[in-house]
DNA sequence: ATTGTTAGTTAGTTTTAACTAACTTTATTT
DNA sequence: AAATAAAGTTAGTTAAAACTAACTAACAAT
């Protein structure tokens, strides 16, 4: 399965937040997402152990690495395009987003890219 | 999330392999899935709990109630739309049924019914 | 009749990701 | 200065769904 699941949402989240505002810090993070501040204390040590973001000492602040950059930004590419696709099948706007979060993790590269190529046909 | 991801998983396949067989057992079922028995024996006491499946005390013959037939063919049915949709953006059929395996959990009402119709204006 | 296999269960462990309770450390307010 | 609030961490809990180990019960085979 998908041991990055949770890992993902996070990273995806940040990726949007982060466009948003200048800063970000984990109690932020807990706030958006509606999750307690030990889960997202948790969730935050695990993202920087696998070096997908580091955290100021000083200030808290959230920043994305390269490698997170990447993983955050495909993972937000995926959600725009399921999410499109479903609107696009006459899906209301609420439940393409929440289906598209769910999705975007069990989706495989080779059916994303078929999904892509489908999208970019259509919307050109 | 979904309560019963892992019991709509069971249920598919019962739907399945009762479909090839006349009779099935737990034992056929964790082989079939490549469980241990234990983790079959407690998915079918929650199946039986739930009102899906009866299961024989002498046989171990395991069958669907209407409920589980419901739920079953209901969950079959997605998975069927949703890979053939996959193959027929060119996905492989290996990858397509697998992704399908998944995102039947995830997907929504709404997102089905849109799929669905799609689906039949393509097919006929 | 003893041995061995098959089917199923119980008990306890693991993992992931949420939770609460309770703590520390700063920072702010009175 | 003392009290309060905010941010973050640690420790321990819960839940689902897998696991192994070890058991019972029924059947078959020598």
């Amino acid at each position: 399965m998908n041991k990055f699941k949770s890992s993902e949402d996070y990273l995806e989240r940040i990726y949007v937040l982060k466009k948003e505002n200048k800063t970000l810090r984990a109690i932020d993070l807990a706030k958006d997402l509606g999750f307690s501040k030990p889960s997202v204390s948790v969730a935050l040590k695990k993202l920087k152990a696998n070096n997908f973001i580091t955290v100021c000492d000083e200030t808290g602040n959230i920043e994305l690495t390269k490698r997170g950059l990447e993983l955050a930004s495909y993972v937000y590419e995926k959600h725009e395009i399921i999410s499109t696709c479903l609107m696009m099948l006459g899906v209301s706007a609420t439940t393409a987003l929440e289906d598209a979060c769910k999705i975007e993790h069990d989706l495989s590269d080779e059916s994303f890219d078929a999904l892509k190529a489908y999208y970019k046909k259509i919307k050109g």
